[in-house]
Order: structure tokens, then C-alpha cells, then sequence
DNA sequence: AATGAATGAGCCTTCATTCAT
DNA sequence: GATGAATGAAGGCTCATTCAT
């Protein structure tokens, strides 16, 4: 038998021209029609190759992460003997560049949005599988970092001023009605500028978070 | 003179229940006769309101923003007589409110996480209106805390740590697949303790920047 | 009880507005709406003052012909002692005057020609009271025109050629899409002017079959 | 390479449909699900095969004109060397059998007398293609016939009286409310007497036209 | 293995007409 | 008597999917 190699270029066809039409019109708006056209092929090849179009959703996503995963790892390659400053610092810039790098995650900081405003019920595992090892690794680091005298309330609002700084910049792309977010074209340069200044302005916000929470601790007792 | 009192009942029968079939679907798959159903009146009512379904959605958005500039003014009631530091409270205060309180909003909080991941091209000018005006509030307290020595890049970066941070808890709603932002209900308590939070974070955080870059010009001029 | 004026002038107000509306898009895609807006009443004032759309457009026809029919009678004015051509030329200028003269029958000539094209199952009596007449009176003039020798055939088809003359200014209006009959804004002068050529020309049409027919039946007759 | 036979027999089957149906019942009224039932298609068949229900009657149009060029070119197969009455009467040919002969041009005539009365914005260069030559085969016709001593608007009338004739036979089929143009059922050979007769009609008429102009100028000499 | 033809469910919109005042 | 609100039937079109090669 021979193999046909268009049938597997075919696929990765598909696979890059969803990918580029799910994160520019969404997933609703995008049409099988015009992902085959793009990837110059017959409009019947998304049920063939992936039997829907909610498979093929699905499989981007995969693609999209996978690749993600390997070249932006949560850790930063940064060994357990790092300290948390710099074991955030990694965290934030992995986040960051996995949202942001076009050449990296394709355009699945796009869809990322996306998928937050409309989730489609067709993930789900996925992000867990993304999501739930970041999560674990950010509270790591910030029990650390706030110490003992932190609440899980603490906890979670310093998780989310951390995160949300770095999520909400998928919002850039939001080009016409939207004031964008940033002005210039986005290089890596950037990237990693931005990374430096949310670790800068998270550690202390954090900091704060922890001198207050003492004292106010100390000043219970003492009121006792 | 003929006039019945049911039409504007039907109207704003409509505009709610389009603003919750919008909130809960989309604006994609979001239907009108779904929206007809919901707000009890005939399939062809919301033409007969709004002229389409555009208008609709838009005037969803409409109602939403003018309540939420009504009850919750970005200067949050400070005269200028305030200190940044408070000044930026009101902001964030302002913000947040905005963004997750539903008995004041609506479902606006929703619809506009909706809008930044899929932008109807619908809305436009009512985005503007109201987002130009928060930034240069923003712009106005941050140039005062940041002091002389930042320059455009700072400026920005901070305003995008602040903004996010409460931009993205519209993220809080993406129950099935993603780990929800927030395990409770949501009630102003909680809101309120969140944005007192972000200004406590934020304030450290435009601190170290503006001391950062001071010692970055003072070595600068030491060099020299 | 008092009698308002205004229902009178609505309902006139209506005819009027019908007409041209009728006229500029055609039955089907004149709508009720456009009519009544062009008429300054309000939306169900067609249904109340004439039953309904095919009623309305009824009660223009009516209007239109009653006018046609006493400022352009159809032996315009003559006795019967009038020559065959002179009548000839009364009939013609007659019919072009009720289909290009909208000073006087309106939109008629234009609505005369949708009716040909797509008639509505609505008109009926009213055109066989003007038809008839008018149909009758050509053939005994054409009867007188033509001689003893003519036949069925030769009577139609001379009625057909004059009439048709007549009858295809009609489609003057045309104006986007086929070439103009007319070039020059029609005038009351060019009107005259055409029905006193189609005159000419047809006299001359009807004793060119005169003779011919004559031969051949003399020929026939001489042949045996 | 997977091609079905049916595709071909599926589109015409829409267009011999759709030609009947807007025959009949006109663009407006003409429904696309009537068509494709009796096309024995399905509801979509109109939209897959030719994007709009606009484009269907585009294509119905161009079919039947097509058709009708190549079976009655303008000139009636005659040569250069044809005497002018010749050519005139094989112009009248032409057109009558264009307009009337259902078994060449399909309902063309139906369709073409509907949008006359109708115009639907969608024809417009079809049109032209097809009666601008005509016309200027006319009117060359004609210079030769009115003699050097004719004006422009002399040339117009003739024009007029020539083309109404035949245009106006697609009257024919008014069935229910008109007197019927043709009382029998309309044959070639009656097509073929008809023309015969418009041809002997205008002769004598343009003779007329062209003699009284000729006096006219020459008395208008004398008085001088 | 792969494709072009064909489908059918569903959506937004239009519009003449009716209802309630 | 007259009006503005409201209706419901119907139409054109889109699009993911299936069918028949």
C-alpha cells in the first residue's frame, strides 16, 4: 500500500488554517467552508479528518498547548533550589509568553479568550490539564512568599491580581472598538520587558499583602 | 389617543430577557426566538422594538453602561481634593463594581467578556465612551504616584497591571471548564474587600516601579 | 354629530400616496408601511379606510380610470360625422394620452403596464369596462378603414398594430436597466406630436393591407 | 476523482423550474421552495447551485437569450446585399418569434414583458447586450427606408412604432383579466403572418412618414 | 482515500393584518 | 373614529453534515 503523504499534509493544513480562522472570528463564526479553503482543501475533508468541526476545535486546542507545554515549561527549567522571587519570576514569564508569543502557541492566546467569554463545553479537560498544575505551582510559591500569617484568602486574591495581570493581556488583540492594549507590534523584547515589570510590581504587592496582614495579626493580639 | 401602556412593558420585558439570553449564550447563539420566548411576547417583537437583532445587543449594552456610569461614577464621589492614593481607590473600587456586580449591571460584566474575546463590531462608540475616559483617570492619578522620572513605558505597564487585574475577574464566570475565580457567591462585601486588596497590591507595586527607575537615573547620572 | 374633515382627506391622502407608491415599486413590493408613511397617517389606516392592501390598490385603479375616462374620452369629442381617419386619430390620441399623460390619469399608465406584466386577480370588471368599449370602437373604424374585403385576420392584426403602438409607450418608465423610449421629459406637445405620427403611419399601414388584399382577391377571383 | 452525473441534470432541472415559476408567478411571488419542489431539489439546491435566489434569475434569463440569439439572429441570416425592406422584414422576424415562440426562447417573453413593468435591478447588462444592437440594426434600417430628408425624430417615432408592434405581442398571455390578445393558440405560421403583416404595416407607414417629410421640407424651400 | 454534490434544520427578517384602547 | 402595539405566517439564506461516487 502506499502512503499517501498529502493525506497527513492535508491534515496539517486543516489543522494551521482553523487554528487561524477560529482565533480571528471565533468559533461560531468561523465556518468549515472557509477553514477548507484556506487550507486548500475540499470542504468535506473536517468531517473526514476529524469527523466534526467540534473535533477539529478540539484538536487545535490539543496542538496549540502541546506545543506550549514544551517550549514555555511552568518552571522556567529553573531547579527546586531557585528562590521564590525567581521561581515567580519564571511562572509569570512562562504565562506571559505562552499567551502572547504568536510564533510559539499560534493562536491560542486567542482563542484562550475566547474560550473564557464562551466556553464551548467541548475543552474541559484540556484546560484542567493546563491549568490545575499552574495553579498549584503559583500557591507554592506565594505561601512562601506571604508566610505563615496569610490567610487562604490572601491566598487567592494574590493568586488573582498575579494571574489576571497576565491573562488579561489576550485581551490586546481586540482591535477596532477596543482601546488596544498595546500600541506597538509585539516582540519578544516586550514580552520580556513586561514579564520584569509584573514580577517587579507583584513581589510588592505581595510584600505589602504580608507587612499588613502581620500587623494587623500583631495588633489582635495585642488588643487581647 | 391610543395609546397602551403594555408597549413599553414589552420593550423592557425584551431588553431583559435579551440581556440574559445574550449574558448566558453569546451574541452568536443567542436567538431571537429564544429572546421572544423568555420575555413572553411574539417572534417578530424584537424587529418591531429594535429593528434586528443588532439594535437589540446594542441597546442591551446601552441600558447596562448608563446604569453602571449612573450608580457607580469612576471619580467614585471624590472631589479632587483627594490623595492619589485614594483617588486610585475609587477607581478600582469603581472598576470592580462595575464588572461583577450584577444587581447594578446586569449581566453587562458578562457580555463584555464576551465582546473583548469576539468583538461584534456592534458596539464601538459605546466602548469608547466609556472606556477613554476611565484611562485618562487612570493616566491622571498614575503619572502623580509614579512621580517625574517614569517615562511613557511605566506609565503604561502600570496602568495594564491595574486594569487587569480587574478587568479579568469578569473571567470569574466560566463555570463548567475552567477552575471558577471565585468559590463563593459573589456579594458587594467580597467585592469590596477584593478592590481593597488590588489598591493595597497596586500602590506597592507603582511604588517599586518609581523607586526602581529613580535608581535607575540616579546610576545613569552617576556613570556619566 | 360632527364630521371631520380628515377622514375624508386621510383617506384621499392615502389614494394619492398609494398611487405613487404603487407605481414606483409595483404591487408586491409596495408595502402598506411606506404607503401609509407617505400618506402621513399611521400604519393601520389602510386597513381601516379600504379593508385591505388589494382594496386599496382597487380603489386607485377606479380613481385613476373615472379621471381618464371624462378628460380623455375615447371618440375624443367628435360626432359621429367624422371621417374614419379623423376618428382613427381621436381613438389614438386618446389611448396615448391616458397612458403617458400623468397630469391627468396619474400613475395609471405605469400601473397599466405592472398589470399586463403581472396581473393581480384583483382588476377584472374594471378593465373590460374600459377595454371593451375602447376595442369596439377600433374595430368599426378599422371596419370602414379597411373595406368589404377585409377579413377577421386583417382586422386584428391592424388592431394590434395600433393599438400596440399605443399601448408599449407604457414602458417609457423604464429607465434603469433597458433604453429609454424617450429621451426628453414628456410634454403634452410630444405627446400630440406622437399620436399625430402614429396616425400617419397607421393610415398608411391599414390602406397598404387595403390594397393588398384587394389584389389578392381579385386574383383569386380571376383565377377561377 | 468523484464526479456525479447528477450535478449537471440537478442545476438544469432548477433552471427549466425556475424559468416556469418566475414565468408565472413573477420574481416577487416566485418562491425558491416552489422552485426546487418542482425541481424535485432540495429547499437549498437554489443557494449550493447558484448563491441567491438573484443569481437563479439571472441565470434563467441569460439561458434563454443565449438560446434565442443563436436560433433568430437579428439580421434573419441575410446578407449585406439585402434590400432594406428585406432587412426590415427579417428584423420583425426576429423579434416576433424571439418574443413569441415558447419552444425556442422558453418564457423569456413572459419574463421579459414582467420586467418591463417591473424592473428588478438585477438584469441590466443582459438587457443592453441584447437590445442595443438591435436597435442600431433598426435605426440603419430606417435611414435607408426615411431618405436622406429625416430627422432625428422622425427616426425615433418610426423606431417606435416598429419595435411596439412586436414588443407589445408579449401582452398575449394576460390570461384571466385582459381581452386576450390572440384569440387562437399561437402557431409558427401565425408568428410567421403576424411578422408578414407588421412588415407590410410599416413599410406604408414609413413611405408616409417619408413623403410628407419630403413635402414638408419643399414647401418650406417654396415659401422662402 | 478523498471529493464534489446535495441536504435539512434552523435563523433572522419582512409585512399585512388584528387587537386593545 | 382612529391609532399604536403586537402578531404569525412565510420567505431567503447559512452551514455543518451526509451521500454517492
Amino acid at each position: 500500500m502506499a502512503i499517501r503523504k498529502d493525506g497527513i499534509k492535508s491534515r496539517e493544513n486543516l489543522l494551521r488554517a482553523a487554528a487561524e480562522v477560529f482565533a480571528e472570528k471565533g468559533y461560531q463564526k468561523a465556518t468549515v467552508a472557509q477553514i477548507c479553503q484556506k487550507a486548500g482543501s475540499n470542504i468535506a475533508s473536517v468531517n473526514y479528518h476529524f469527523t466534526s468541526k467540534d473535533e477539529l476545535y478540539i484538536a487545535v486546542w490539543k496542538k496549540a498547548f502541546e506545543h506550549a507545554l514544551q517550549v514555555y515549561p511552568a518552571d522556567g527549567g529553573l531547579d527546586q533550589t531557585a528562590t521564590p522571587p525567581q521561581r515567580l519570576g519564571a511562572l509569570i514569564h512562562c504565562l506571559l509568553h505562552r499567551i502572547l508569543d504568536d510564533g510559539t502557541l499560534g493562536f491560542a492566546g486567542q482563542i484562550l479568550l475566547r474560550e473564557l467569554g464562551e466556553p464551548t463545553e467541548v475543552i474541559g479537560n484540556i484546560m484542567l490539564d493546563v491549568v490545575a498544575p499552574l495553579r498549584k505551582l503559583a500557591r507554592n510559591i506565594l505561601s512562601e512568599l506571604l508566610g505563615p500569617a496569610a490567610n487562604e484568602r490572601n491566598l487567592r486574591f494574590c493568586e488573582l491580581s498575579i494571574v489576571h495581570q497576565c491573562l488579561a493581556t489576550s485581551f490586546r488583540r481586540s482591535r477596532k472598538n477596543f482601546p488596544r492594549v498595546f500600541e506597538d507590534e509585539i516582540t519578544i523584547e516586550i514580552i520580556d520587558e513586561l514579564a520584569e515589570h509584573i514580577t517587579l510590581f507583584s513581589l510588592a504587592g505581595i510584600s505589602a499583602v504580608r507587612k499588613k496582614w502581620k500587623n494587623m495579626k500583631q495588633k489582635k493580639k495585642a488588643d487581647r
